[in-house]
RNA sequence: GGCCCCAUGGUGUAACCGGCUAACACGCGGCCCUCUCAAGGCCGAGAGCGGGGGUUCGAGUCCCCCUGGGGCUACCA
């Protein structure tokens, strides 16, 4: 029998029918920090919740008792803070679905399985870890699927109790109906799988513990979940979770399975192909709102020729239908321009609360850093050069610091003109006495160049390179301003 | 091995339920602006849509096969 087993058509799906309102969530295993491709999971259901006036839930599935960490836990929870991404339920805030970590829900989990023992879809397992492995064997030598053989299913009832009783170690199976499963995936279309690809599976292990299958499927049911919106490896894992959901007798939400994000080499992203978690993002001075960005736009499209947008305007445009099946490239490249974009649209005092700290930490004691207007003009004067938010300290280096010898061989061509010290000498004492002001500056070198006898390039080129040592760099106005003129005299010195 | 997903320039994407010299952005090259670099503006080079068969007057868009990636197949999540 191949009735196919769906209760949601693509048409029917996410925005129009819907009585019930959109509740998602993001359901992150805290065993390391949030990486970009599980912040991009969280931010397609954000944007999804936000859109819709619905609930996004935070989940920890925190099952894998060897593995999660309270302090994963709390990374992951400061860099989804950092991001923006505000749940409505869950760590932290609580909600009518408590509790929202997994390791809490035991007692949920148990009954759950009660249920289907009792309704019939589930049974107790007896064979031993070892049995099945030789069984396995047997299976794959044999060409046949590695399956469980219903050894257990077959048991009498009276043998059961008898063992149960006994206190025997034992799992509990689910039966699996025979017939097959199909979901209408939102990104990915119609999915089918065929009854005899999956054998009894495991829901509950022999030491108590549930198993993460049956986990989600309880608590997406219990936390009213409406859609799925989750990494494309939970793709398989969805036909046994679509028989939970009818042995449990609960509705079947919408799914979006939403694609990997790969490294250059287009192999799964990790830490070989350079930053991976948000974290070092924040850290190496990307903004959140950057970040925000650049990931609504892998995978996802609006379908126009645009590329900025404010998280409300993705919130407003976000649909999981434009989601793109395959899986992308994370394109540091790219990131870094979208960076730069919104460094420089940037309201000036908004930058300079986020760049003090790192010049404050880079100088310490310097009283210059105490005025804000000072720190106003060095940003002011460095902000096309910035990539990254940490970039300002780099930049302000080569404005602050003492003057190097000409650090190339440019620079030193480039002072190495006869006009040169005649240049300074007239570039002083313009220098002592001019207003202090780009006015100023601009009538100061033009005089001292008339009396040196240079202008253009090799007027100004030389008083580049013996203020900061090379040829490149911020205007040069801006750099006299920015130091001051007893500054700049003993440079010219 | 079995099952499932994916496939447009270097990268991210667009091209409505088949109809254009395949569009936009990043990156790249050039020009302009300019004391330089950067930023910004303009122009340009990059794909004939993984390959092969079909269907059709017409296919990147539909169907089949193949190839190549990836995922799942755990008492991991």
């Amino acid at each position: 029998m191949s009735s196919s087993h769906s209760t949601h058509s693509h048409a029917a799906s996410s925005s129009t029918a819907a009585p019930s309102a959109v509740r998602v969530r993001f359901a992150p295993s805290p065993t390391g920090y949030l990486h970009v491709g599980g912040a991009r999971t969280a931010l397609f259901n954000w944007l999804f919740a936000r859109g819709h006036h619905g609930t996004f839930i935070l989940r920890i599935e925190d099952t894998d008792q060897e593995r999660s960490t309270l302090e994963a836990e709390e990374g992951l929870l400061r860099d989804m803070r950092w991001l923006g991404l505000d749940w409505d339920e869950g760590p932290g805030i609580g909600g009518p679905h408590g509790p929202y970590r997994q390791s809490e829900r035991l007692p949920i989990y148990r009954k759950a399985v009660e249920t289907l023992l009792s309704n019939g879809s589930a049974y107790p397992c007896f064979c031993s870890e070892e049995d099945l492995e030789r069984k396995r064997q047997e299976a794959e030598a044999e060409h046949r699927s590695p399956h469980y053989d219903g050894t257990c299913l077959h048991l009498s009832p009276d043998e059961v109790k008898k063992r149960l009783a006994a206190g025997e170690p034992h799992v509990v199976r689910v039966h699996v109906p025979g017939k097959d499963y199909a979901v209408d995936d939102l990104v990915r279309g119609r999915v089918e799988w065929k009854t005899e690809t999956l054998g009894d599976f495991i829901i509950m292990r022999s030491n108590g513990m549930p198993v993460y299958n049956f986990c989600v499927v309880v608590d997406d049911a219990d936390m009213e979940i409406t859609h799925v919106v989750r990494a494309e490896e939970h793709l398989p894992n969805t036909h046994r979770q679509l028989i939970l959901y009818e042995a449990l007798g609960r509705p079947i939400p919408i799914f979006a399975h939403v694609s990997l994000i790969l490294g250059p080499d287009k192999t799964k992203l990790s830490k070989r192909h350079g930053a991976t978690s948000v974290g070092q993002y924040k850290d190496d001075g990307f903004l959140k709102d950057a970040m925000i960005n650049y990931l609504a736009l892998l995978g996802w499209a609006e379908g126009v020729d645009r590329e900025i947008y404010t998280r409300a305007e993705l919130a407003e445009k976000f649909s999981l239908e434009r989601i793109n099946p395959a899986p992308a490239v994370f394109d540091q490249t790219k990131l870094a321009w979208m960076n730069g974009q919104y460094l420089r649209s940037m309201p000036v005092d908004e930058l300079i609360k986020l760049v003090a700290p790192k010049l404050k930490t880079a100088w310490p004691g310097d009283s210059r850093f105490d005025s804000d207007e000072f720190i106003r003009k060095l940003t002011s004067l460095v902000l096309n050069h910035l990539t990254t938010l940490n970039d300002v300290v780099k930049e302000a280096k080569a404005v602050l610091d003492d003057a190097p010898a000409p650090v190339d061989e440019d620079a030193r061509a480039a002072i190495a003109v006869p006009e040169v010290p005649a240049l300074f000498t007239a570039l002083r004492g313009e220098f002592a006495t001019c207003p202090w002001n780009k006015d100023g500056f601009n009538a100061a070198i033009k005089a001292a160049g008339k009396t040196a006898g240079v202008k253009g390039k090799t007027l100004f080129m030389p008083i580049r390179v013996k203020l900061t040592g090379t040829c490149h760099g911020a205007e040069l106005v801006g750099i006299l301003d920015l130091l001051g003129r007893e500054e700049i005299l003993r440079r010219l010195n």
